[in-house]
DNA sequence: TCCAATGTTTCGCC
DNA sequence: GGGCGAAACATTGG
């Protein structure tokens, strides 16, 4: 579920309910449910890996961290920690995931710059906010959602190994060109993700997440835990240069 | 059977 | 108080 290329697809799919009546609102997370109950949606919106289901002033947000999942008139076994019903038996059910009510308009509380999907992503805000870091390793920026609001650790993966950079390399030692290559790679590989998923051959595009053997020459790939969340990082010693 | 994993927040320690 | 790391959250596939 996690990577923003996958929350689109959600907020696709929760569009139908959209000028929908939510007539019950239940779950074990901690909200108001109160501000739902009668209240119709009257949008759904994305800001990175944060599906927003708008209800006039309120917002639902959801986060849908490692394992979450959406079902829509369908039910797990488990409980939901967000359940909405709508009329005719309708149903939206939210498992696993942090989900909180946002009162504040959204223009107040995201950075839209920063969404790496989104109609207002700026590269050249990226930029500004790397050249702020200068001593952030290349592996923990992709991953800053201040920066790359949607990037997770596929997509950080995946574009360090095209644009041959080593994932220690810190963000004020890439020449100036390769600095524009992470900022375009990271939305261009975004964009490719979230075609791959829609055909379900996401895996198969895989060239270094996960994977053993480099594609390029063959030369076997490193496994390592980088940066400050030590997060997996796959990548090859030979063709990815340390800045 | 067990453990790691597409993630983030919170808590406690120094 | 800041910075760091571990724990918590809870699911699933390998």
């Amino acid at each position: 579920m996690p990577e923003g290329p996958s929350i689109i697809i959600a907020k696709e799919a929760i569009q139908q309910f959209k000028g929908k009546k939510i007539v019950a609102a239940k779950g074990y997370a901690k909200i108001d449910y109160n501000k739902l109950r009668g209240k119709k949606i009257t949008g759904v919106k994305t800001w990175g890996k944060h599906l927003l289901i708008c209800v006039g002033q309120t917002t639902i947000r959801i986060h849908f961290l490692m394992f979450g999942k959406y079902y829509i008139n369908e039910r797990k076994k488990t409980t939901p920690v967000l359940s909405l019903q709508f009329d005719k038996k309708q149903e939206l059910n939210i498992y696993t995931s942090a989900i909180k009510l946002i009162e504040e308009p959204l223009d107040n509380v995201y950075d839209w710059s920063a969404d790496v999907l989104g109609k207002l992503w700026d590269p050249k805000a990226a930029r500004k906010k790397l050249k702020a870091g200068p001593n952030a390793l290349v592996a923990d920026a992709i991953l800053d959602q201040a920066i790359f609001s949607g990037a997770g650790n596929i997509i950080k993966n995946e574009v360090l190994y095209k644009i041959k950079v080593h994932p220690k390399s810190k963000i004020g030692a890439l020449p100036s060109a390769k600095l524009t290559a992470l900022i375009n790679e990271v939305r261009d590989y975004s964009f490719d993700f979230l075609k791959w998923k829609r055909e379900n051959t996401l895996k198969k595009h895989w060239l270094a997440h996960t994977k053993k053997i480099c594609s390029r020459d063959g030369s076997p790939l490193q496994k390592e835990y980088i940066g400050k969340t030590k997060r997996r990082s796959f990548f090859c010693k030979k063709c990815q240069i340390l800045y």
